[in-house]
RNA sequence: GCAGAUGUGGUUUAAUGGUAGAACAUAACCUUGCCAAGGUUAGAACGGGAGUUCGAUUCUCCUCAUCUGCUCCA
């Protein structure tokens, strides 16, 4: 049973520390927000799963960290500079919003092309020819103004010195770039993959939902470098294991759904989605595209060096493909979360909140209660110290125990262990099941193999 | 960015143009021997700014944030 609204789970984020409102004590800043103690734990452990799953278990696959500022070139290269402002205007009467390049293509007598026009001239375009909104008739727009999706800073420290640098809008960039260097430094051959786990920015003009669309927020990003023909096969092959990941964190398979794009973008042949079933309906956790050698190309043509491969056994020379597989972090969390949240009715009719995340997900993985403070806290400590080098573990001597296993049960702990006189006597502590609530007794020297077997992920 | 609504301790809330009250939560001490027990005590709030007023959490304006619906998301 799990009925979880938004604003509950938010509440239940800053309460225990999961997520706070970014820069909370000002005011906020919209679509902005801080990962806390508990929630930083999360992110890492997912950030970790994703690595195991992309990195360490797939041969030929290599990680890289690039920077988030890149030579400008490279936003040229990649089309952004071009595409990734879009002038728009606003009808004053209906408050519908117009992208005017198409709508001057679109709308106008003759269909006219808008593509060399400046933005004042698609306003007096606009103007002239007495368009009218097709929504309400009238003519009442607004200016066309320039929508820059791409943050921009500047470099160099005098006001005459200054030159325009963005902030990485997508990883990808960041892997293209370096395809030669990790293709020579590790000796690897097509089909081969870099996976990369960054912060990226994207000024948009957005609704929040929480986490799930921020200005500032980080992907976990797999690039496959592969034979023209052969990223057929692999588009489909990533697609499949997307979700598979989903489903080894935990996901249940009818919240999970692929979405086929119907409109490609430039540099795509095929893009798919994989969506996850939000209370606000359906949403975008991962982004699988075929984009061909475009972008390969590209850099070769503004860069001026040569991105063929060679083949060694056919000696063919030949600019790989890509198929490249996007996976946003913060909506990854997002998920996990609503997925984990349940409300149980206890026997004597009180509701007891669990998180039942995956135990690798799970910021702590043990909990340590003395059972009675003066006598049991020091053995206990004595377990945290040596339990604490294994895996991330917590430790509470406050209130009644009840209150103790409760308070792990909201946050995801998997496993309470209680400290007695029996640890004091016999060496053995009392290990309680987060989902089955079972209770065992268990030796100190075997707690370390049973929980490690227990998280593996 | 547009329209509407909302903003009181961590959370849920009460009242008020004149000292802002509670419950839960939190912390300390006592008690307690395995699932939110009890007692005592403590800390903690009117989103921010300006205006009207002798005095504003309350009225007005601006702003910030959140929610709902649009819009946007190469």
């Amino acid at each position: 049973m799990s009925n979880l609204t938004m604003e509950k789970l938010v509440n239940l984020c800053k309460q225990y520390g999961f997520i706070f409102q970014g820069s909370e004590i000002y005011g906020g800043l919209a679509n902005t927000w801080d990962y806390g103690p508990l929630g930083t734990r999360l992110k890492n452990n997912i950030k970790d799963a994703w690595r195991k799953r992309f990195i360490q278990e797939r041969k030929n696959s290599f990680e890289t960290d690039t920077t988030i500022l890149m030579h400008s070139r490279v936003w040229e290269a990649s089309g952004h500079v071009d595409s990734f402002n879009d002038p728009k205007f606003d009808c004053k009467n209906c408050k519908t919003r117009y992208r005017a390049d198409n709508f001057i293509e679109e709308y106008s007598l003759n269909h006219d092309s808008a593509q060399n026009m400046a933005f004042d001239e698609m306003t007096e375009y606009i103007k002239n020819n007495s368009m009218k909104c097709p929504k309400c008739g009238s003519s009442n727009f607004t200016d066309v103004r320039e929508f820059k999706l791409m943050f921009e800073t500047y470099r160099g420290t005098t006001e005459d010195n200054k030159t325009v640098i963005y902030l990485r809008p997508e990883n990808a960039q960041g892997e293209y770039v370096n395809y030669l260097n990790v293709l020579r430094s590790s000796r690897t051959k097509l089909p081969f993959s870099i996976g990369q786990i960054g912060t990226v920015f994207r000024n948009e003009v957005t609704p929040g939902d929480f986490i799930f669309r921020t200005i500032e927020f980080e992907q976990m990003e797999y690039q496959t470098f592969c034979k023209p023909g052969d990223d057929v096969e692999l588009y489909k092959y990533f697609k499949e294991y997307g979700k598979k990941f989903y489903l080894d964190l935990g996901l249940s398979n009818d919240k999970l759904r692929f979405k086929d794009h119907e409109k490609l973008s430039f540099y795509a042949s095929a893009a798919c989605d994989i969506e996850y079933l939000f209370p606000f309906g359906w949403g975008e956790l991962n982004g699988t595209h075929d984009r061909t050698d475009y972008d390969l190309k590209r850099h070769q043509e503004f860069s001026g060096q040569n991105m063929e491969y060679i083949d060694s056994n056919t000696n063919e020379k030949f600019i790989p493909y890509v198929v490249e597989s996007t996976y946003g972090v913060g909506r990854t969390v997002l998920a996990c979360l609503f997925e984990a949240y349940h409300e149980e009715t206890l026997e004597d009719g009180t509701i007891r909140e669990v998180m039942r995340l995956h135990p690798y997900l799970a910021p702590y993985k043990v909990a340590i209660f003395p059972l009675i403070k003066k006598n049991h806290s020091d053995k206990a400590n004595e377990l945290f110290d040596i339990l604490s080098k294994h895996f991330m573990v917590t430790y509470d001597e406050s209130s009644s125990i009840g209150k103790r296993y409760r308070r792990q049960d909201v946050i995801g702990t998997p496993y309470c262990i209680t400290i007695d006189d029996n640890t004091l006597n016999n060496n053995t502590v009392t290990i309680r099941d987060r989902d089955t609530m079972k209770q065992e007794v268990l030796d100190i020297e075997d707690i370390v193999d049973y929980i490690n077997e227990k998280i593996a992920f």
